[in-house]
DNA sequence: AAGCCCATGTAATGAGTTACATGATTCG
DNA sequence: CGAATCATGTAACTCATTACATGGGCTT
C-alpha cells in the first residue's frame, strides 16, 4: 500500500459515491451544504481531491460538453473507489475531533475584557449558533422527506449538529445571565 | 502595524498573562488542560510562538538556573504585551468556529457501512465523549473553588464544553436507539 | 535497569488556505 | 450594462504537525 492518504481524499470520493454524475463545481455545493459542518473543505482541495481520485482509478471522469454552459467533468466512482472507500469506512477514525474557536479564545481572557465588549462577543455567538441551527433545522426537516439511505445518514449527522447548536445556545443564556447580575454595563 | 499574526500567538500571550513567570513547558501544561479545548496547539508551535513574542518585545524571557532540573527560560508580558493583547481581544474574532470530526465524517456515509461496524463507531464516539465530560466536569469544580476572575473566564469556557459533551452524549443515545430498532444486530 | 519528568530545540513535510485568472452565458 | 452562475485551474504561502535529538535527575 502506497501512503496513507489524508481524509478529504475518502470525503470527497464518498461523496462522488453519494451523488454520482455530478461535477466538481456540483460536488462543491454539495459539499458546502452537507459535510462542511464537520469537515470544511475549499473548493481548490476539492479539485485536487477530484484529479487525485482520477489518477487513483478511484473514479473516472468523463467530459461533457454542453450547449449553454461551459463544458465539465462528470465523476463516478469505480469498482476500486468501492473498495478504498468500504475499507476506509471500517476503518477506526484517526486521532479525535479537533475544535477550533477564535470567540472562545477570546473569552477565555474574558477576565481582561470590558463586559461591554464580553456581551457583544456573545450576541455574535448567538448570531451566529441561531442561524446555523436554522440552517441545520432546514437540512433534517428536509432530508426526513427523502427515504433513501443516503438521506437518512445525513439526517441524522445534521441532528448531531442540530443538538450541538442547541446546547451552545443555553450556554450564552447562562452565560449572559451570569455576567448582566454582577456586571451590569460597567464600561 | 505589521501583517497580521495568527490566532495562536496571542493565545500563547494570553496564556503567559494569566501564568506569569512560567516557562515554556509548564506553560505546555497549562494549555493542554485549558483552551487546548478548543484551540489545540503543539509543543513545537508554543515555543515557536514564545520566541516570536520575545523578539516583538511583548514578553520577557529570563534565565533561570536551577539544581535537580534543567535550566530553564521564564517569561512574564511586558507593557507592549499588554497593549497588544487588550486590542487583539477588543477586536472581532476573524471567522467562524472550525469543526472537523474524523467521526462523522464516516458517520455521514454510514449507509455504506454494515450496523455493527456504525454501532461500534459510536460506542468509540460515547467513550470518547463521556471521558471529555469528565474532564470537564472537574475542570469546572476545581475552578469553581478558585476566586480570581482569570478562574473564572476558565470555568465558563469549561462549561460550554461540558454543555456540548452532554447534548451530544444524547444524540449518541438518539442514534444507537434508531440503529437498534430497525437493523438489530445485523452482520 | 528501565522509564518517566523536566526542558528546549531542529528538520522536514503537508494539508489546506487565500488570492487570482479566465470566459461564456444568463438574468435583472 | 453589471452581476451572478457555471466551471476549472494556478501560484504562493503558512500554519501547524510529526518525528527526532539531547541529557541530567528521579522513581520503580
Amino acid at each position: 500500500m502506497s501512503d496513507k492518504l489524508p481524509e478529504s481524499t475518502y470525503a470527497v470520493l464518498g461523496l462522488v459515491d453519494k451523488v454520482p454524475g455530478s461535477s466538481g463545481y456540483d460536488l462543491l455545493t454539495v459539499a458546502g451544504r452537507s459535510f462542511a459542518y464537520f469537515w470544511p473543505i475549499s473548493q481548490t482541495l476539492l479539485y485536487r481531491e477530484l484529479n487525485r481520485l482520477t489518477d487513483l482509478g478511484w473514479v473516472t471522469a468523463t467530459r461533457v460538453e454542453q450547449v449553454r454552459t461551459p463544458s465539465k467533468w462528470i465523476y463516478t466512482i469505480t469498482q476500486d473507489g468501492q473498495g478504498a472507500l468500504t475499507e476506509w469506512l471500517a476503518s477506526p477514525p484517526p486521532g479525535n475531533d479537533s475544535f477550533r474557536s477564535p470567540l472562545l479564545l477570546r473569552f477565555f481572557f474574558a477576565h481582561r475584557m470590558s463586559s461591554r465588549d464580553l456581551l457583544e462577543l456573545l450576541t455574535g455567538y448567538r448570531r451566529a449558533l441561531q442561524a446555523e441551527h436554522e440552517e441545520l433545522r432546514a437540512i433534517v426537516d428536509k432530508l426526513a422527506k427523502v427515504p433513501t439511505p443516503g438521506a437518512r445518514s445525513g439526517r441524522l449527522t445534521a441532528l448531531h449538529g442540530l443538538r450541538t447548536a442547541a446546547a451552545r445556545l443555553q450556554w450564552v443564556d447562562e452565560m449572559q445571565a451570569e455576567i448582566e447580575q454582577d456586571g451590569p454595563s460597567r464600561p
